[in-house]
DNA sequence: CAGTGAGCGAGCTTCCGCTTGACTT
C-alpha cells in the first residue's frame, strides 16, 4: 500500500514521473477520459438544462475498478492531468467516479516532465477549477447536439449512415470549395523572357549570367517584336544593388507542423507520423507528440545551447523562446523535441530514425543564430527597348541555422533557386548576349489539399485539436466524403521563341501538367452533403463557427457565463433549423441535367442514386406512360459536377454484344471492378489497353482463352474424391480452398506434397476468426484483476 | 465479384477529444 496515488493521462508519462517521485508515490494512468456521454441514447437531457448523461466507457471499466480500490487505500490522491480544458474535465470525472473528496484530493499541473517541474507541482497544489470543467462540458454537449441532431437529418434527406459535425463538415467544405475553385479556374498564359549573357573576367574566363525580363508579354507578336529589337541591341549593366538580408529558423515542432514537415520531407501520411511519433514517445526518445505549444523547457534550452556550441561553436548558438500564434492553443505541454538534446541519432526502425532526426534538427536549428545573406540584384538595359532584364543572386555570408535545417514549403511548383553566385560585374559593363528564350507559361490553378496542408488550414482556423487532426482525415474518408488518390495530368502545347546568334526561331512543345499525387478530392456525395448543409445549416458551416463558440467557452471558463445558459442560447435557434430542414427541404440527390439526347430526344441527367452516382436517360415521369428511364452507374473518374453529355451518353452504350464464341454470346460491360467480358456466365477482366467501346470479337476470344490457361495453371492440386477441395496458387503463394473458404498452408509444409488428409487437417485446425478474438479478449480482461490483488 | 435505380418499414447509423492497444491483411 502506498500513501500517495498520482493519476496522469498517459502511461508513458506515469513511468517517467514515478522515477522522479520515489517510492512513497504510486503513479497510474487514466488513459485519457474515463467517462463520456452515453452513446446509445442522446446522452444529453435537453428538457433538464442539458444535463449530461455520463457513463464509464466499456474499455475503462476494469481500469476504473482498479483505480477506485487504489484510491480508497491512499491517503492523498494527486490528479495530475493536463492543464487545459480537457485535462481539468478528466480530473473532475476521476473525482466523481473514484468517490474522491476535496480533503483527500489535490490537483496539480506541470508543463514539462522534469524533476524540478514535478516537485514544484507537488509543492503547489490547487483546487479543481469548476469553471474550466463546465467549459469542457459545454464543448462536449455542443458537439453532441450538433452531431446527433444534424446527422439524422442527413439520413432522411440524403443517405443513411452519413454524418455531420462541427469539425468534419467544415473540413469537407474546405475540400469541396477548393475543388470548385479548380473547376471554375481558367488558365491564362503569358511569355516569360529569359536571357543568357556571357561575362568575361580579368583572366578571360567566361561565366554565364542568367536574367529575366521584368515584363511578361501576353501575345506572341509582342514577343517577336521585342526579340527583333534585341537582335542588334547593346546590353548594358544599369544598376547593381547589394542588400544584406537575414533568415531566421522556424519554431520547434507542434503536432501540426510536425505532420506538415514529415509529409513534405519524408512523405509520411498524417497518421503514419503520429504512430511513429507515439513509438518514439513511448521509448522515451521525444516529448509528448500531441501539443500545440512551441515552448521549450529551460533544461531543453540549456542542453540545446551546449550541443550547438559543441558542434558548431558559440557563434552559432542563439537561445530563443517562441510564442504560440495559432488560434485556440491551450499549451498544456512542451513543443515536440528530443528528450535528450545531445542525442543526434537513435536506434529503432528506419522510419523512427528519420522522424527523430527531423525533430532533432528542427529543435536544434530553433536555438541557432540567424543566417545572414547578401542579395544582389543586377539590372540590365536594352539599348533598343525600354524593358530591362533583371538578374538576382544570393550569397550566404553566415550559415547560422541553415547548417542544420530549412523548413520546406508547400508550393513546390515555381520553385526558383535564387541561391546563385553572380559573376563580378560593375555598372556600365557591356554584356555579350548569348541566347534569349521566351517561353509561354500558364497561370497555376489553386492547389488541392494534401492531408498535411488540410491540417495546416484547420489549425489556422482553430478547428480541431492536436489529438484529432489525424482522426479527422480518417473520418472524412471513411464516410465517403473525400478520397485520397493520385490523378493523371493532362498535356498541353506551349510555344517558345528563341533568339540565338542573329535569328529568331519558333517551336511548339508539349508539357504535362496537373498530375496529382496523394491529394484529397471530394466525392459526389461529399459535394451533395456540403451543399445541403450550407443551405440548411449555414452557420455551422461557417469557418468562424468554432472560433465563435470557443469565445463563449472561454467566458464559461472565466466564470462570466453559466454553461447551460450558453448552450441554451445556441440550442434554441439551432433546433429550429433542424426542425425546418426536416419539414421543408426535399431529398438532396445533387441532380444535374445535362441536356437532351439528340438521338432519342430524351433528357440526360446525373444524380446520386441508392447505390451511388448514376446517369439517367429519360425522366421518371415518363414511367407513367409505360416507359422507364434507363440507368447507368458512373464509373470511376467521372463525377456529377464535371461529367459531359458525351461521357454520359457513352455509358448507355454498354453492355454491348460483340459476337459469339463456342455458340455462346460474348458481351462487354463495365462493372464495379472495371471493364469485363461476359461469356458463358464467366467474367473476364479487360486489360488496361483494351477499350470496352471498341473491343472486337477476336480480341475477346483471345482474352477468354488466356483466362482459361491461367485458371488451369492456378490449380496446384486437386483430389478426385473431394472436388470441393483445391490447392491453388494465389497472389501470396499456395493456399487451400475448401467450400468457399480459404486456408493458409503452414510455412514448413510444401504445397506439392500435401495429401487430401493433410489438407483436411489444416482446414480443421484453422480456428474460425470469431473463436480467435473471443479467446484473446478474455485473456486481456484478466490482467487488471490480477494487478489489483497485489 | 461483375446488380441494382419501386416501396414499405424494422432497426441501425451519428459527434469531438483524451488516451492506448486490439484488431486484420
Amino acid at each position: 500500500m502506498v500513501d500517495n496515488l498520482v493519476i496522469v493521462e498517459s502511461p508513458a508519462k506515469a513511468k517517467t514521473i514515478e522515477k522522479f517521485l520515489g517510492k512513497d508515490f504510486l503513479v497510474k494512468s487514466s488513459f485519457g477520459h474515463v467517462r463520456d456521454l452515453d452513446k446509445k441514447g442522446f446522452g444529453v437531457d435537453i428538457e433538464n438544462n442539458f444535463k449530461p448523461d455520463y457513463i464509464i466507457s466499456e474499455d475503462k471499466k476494469s481500469l476504473v475498478k482498479e483505480l477506485r480500490s487504489l484510491a480508497k487505500d491512499a491517503k492523498v490522491v494527486w490528479l495530475a492531468s493536463d492543464e487545459d480544458r480537457e485535462g481539468e474535465a478528466i480530473a473532475w470525472h476521476l473525482m466523481e467516479v473514484l468517490d474522491l473528496n476535496d480533503d483527500n484530493t489535490k490537483r496539480i499541473v506541470f508543463h514539462e516532465i522534469t524533476k524540478d517541474a514535478i516537485l514544484h507541482a507537488i509543492d503547489s497544489p490547487r483546487p479543481l477549477n469548476r469553471n474550466l470543467v463546465n467549459a469542457q462540458q459545454a464543448r462536449r454537449v455542443l458537439d453532441r447536439l450538433v452531431g446527433f441532431e444534424v446527422s439524422p437529418v442527413l439520413w432522411k434527406k440524403v443517405k443513411p449512415q452519413l454524418s455531420a459535425g462541427r469539425v468534419q463538415s467544415v473540413a469537407v467544405r474546405l475540400i469541396v470549395d477548393r475543388e470548385r475553385e479548380i473547376i471554375n479556374f481558367t488558365s491564362s498564359s503569358s511569355f516569360r523572357v529569359n536571357a543568357v549573357f556571357l561575362v568575361k573576367d580579368d583572366k578571360g574566363k567566361i561565366t554565364e549570367l542568367k536574367a529575366e525580363l521584368s515584363k511578361r508579354f501576353d501575345k506572341k507578336e509582342e514577343v517577336h517584336a521585342f526579340l527583333e529589337k534585341c537582335q542588334s541591341a547593346i546590353f548594358t549593366v544599369d544598376d547593381v544593388v547589394t542588400k544584406p538580408a537575414k533568415r531566421s529558423p522556424a519554431p520547434p515542432f507542434t503536432t501540426s507542423t510536425l505532420q506538415q514537415e514529415a509529409s513534405r520531407k519524408l512523405g509520411y501520411s498524417v497518421s503514419q507520423t503520429m504512430s511513429v511519433a507515439q513509438k518514439l514517445y513511448e521509448a522515451g526518445k521525444i516529448t509528448y507528440m500531441r501539443t500545440d505549444s512551441v515552448n521549450l523547457s529551460s533544461l531543453a534550452l540549456n542542453t540545446a545551447k551546449a550541443k550547438v556550441a559543441e558542434l558548431f561553436g558559440e557563434d552559432y548558438s542563439k537561445t530563443r523562446q517562441y510564442k504560440t500564434s495559432s488560434k485556440g492553443a491551450q499549451e498544456a505541454h512542451e513543443a515536440i523535441r528530443p528528450s535528450y538534446m545531445d542525442k543526434e541519432t537513435i536506434t529503432g526502425t528506419k522510419q523512427e530514425q528519420k522522424l527523430y532526426e527531423l525533430i532533432w534538427k528542427r529543435t536544434i536549428a530553433s536555438q541557432m543564430s540567424d543566417a545572414s545573406l547578401e542579395r544582389t540584384t543586377i539590372s540590365i538595359g536594352v539599348s533598343t527597348a525600354t524593358e530591362k532584364f533583371v538578374a538576382s543572386g544570393e550569397v550566404i555570408l553566415f550559415e547560422g541555422f541553415l547548417k542544420v535545417y530549412l523548413e520546406s514549403s508547400d508550393d513546390d511548383e515555381d520553385k526558383q533557386s535564387s541561391d546563385v553566385l553572380l559573376p563580378p560585374i560593375k555598372v556600365k559593363d557591356i554584356l555579350e548576349r548569348d541566347t534569349i528564350i521566351a517561353a509561354q507559361r500558364f497561370t497555376l490553378r489553386p492547389p488541392r489539399y494534401t492531408e498535411a496542408s488540410l491540417v495546416k488550414k484547420l489549425e489556422e482556423q482553430g478547428i480541431g485539436r492536436p489529438s484529432t487532426y489525424a482522426p479527422i482525415i480518417t473520418t472524412i474518408q471513411n464516410r465517403g466524403y473525400v478520397v485520397k488518390e493520385d490523378r493523371p495530368g493532362a498535356e498541353r502545347e506551349f510555344t517558345t521563341l528563341t533568339l540565338k546568334s542573329g535569328s529568331i526561331s519558333e517551336s511548339v512543345k508539349t508539357e504535362s501538367y496537373g498530375y496529382e499525387k496523394s491529394k484529397l478530392f471530394p466525392t459526389d456525395i461529399g459535394m451533395v452533403v456540403t451543399d445541403f448543409l450550407l443551405k440548411n445549416f449555414d452557420f455551422i458551416m461557417d469557418f468562424n463557427f468554432t472560433a465563435k463558440v470557443e469565445a463563449q467557452f472561454d467566458e464559461v471558463a472565466e466564470g462570466k457565463s453559466e454553461w447551460s445558459n450558453m448552450i441554451g442560447g445556441f440550442y434554441k435557434p439551432f433546433h429550429e433549423l433542424v426542425e425546418n430542414s426536416l419539414l421543408i427541404s426535399e431529398k438532396a440527390n445533387g441532380e444535374r441535367i445535362l441536356g437532351i439526347d439528340p438521338e432519342s430526344g430524351k433528357q440526360v441527367s446525373v444524380k446520386i442514386g441508392r447505390f451511388g452516382p448514376l446517369a439517367q436517360l429519360g425522366e421518371t415521369t415518363d414511367g407513367e406512360n409505360g416507359e422507364k428511364p434507363k440507368f447507368a452507374s458512373l464509373q470511376s473518374g467521372l463525377h456529377i459536377e464535371t461529367i459531359t453529355m458525351e461521357q454520359a451518353l457513352d455509358l448507355f452504350k454498354l453492355p454491348r454484344e460483340v459476337g459469339t464464341f463456342e455458340d455462346k454470346k460474348v458481351s462487354v460491360a463495365i462493372g464495379r471492378f472495371g471493364p469485363y467480358i461476359k461469356h458463358d456466365n464467366k467474367f473476364i477482366s479487360l486489360e488496361k489497353t483494351d477499350d470496352p467501346f471498341s473491343l472486337v470479337i477476336d480480341r475477346a476470344i483471345e482474352l477468354i482463352e488466356n483466362k482459361r490457361i491461367k485458371d488451369q495453371n492456378a490449380i496446384l492440386k486437386s483430389f478426385d474424391n473431394e472436388p470441393d477441395l483445391l490447392v491453388l496458387n494465389g497472389r501470396w503463394g499456395a493456399y487451400i480452398s475448401y467450400k468457399k473458404e480459404n486456408y493458409k498452408i503452414p510455412k514448413a509444409v510444401k504445397a506439392e506434397e500435401l495429401s487430401l488428409e493433410d489438407c483436411l487437417k489444416i482446414v480443421e485446425q484453422t480456428p474460425s476468426t470469431s473463436k480467435k478474438s473471443k479467446a484473446k479478449s478474455k485473456a486481456k480482461s484478466k490482467t487488471p484483476v490480477k494487478a489489483k490483488k497485489k
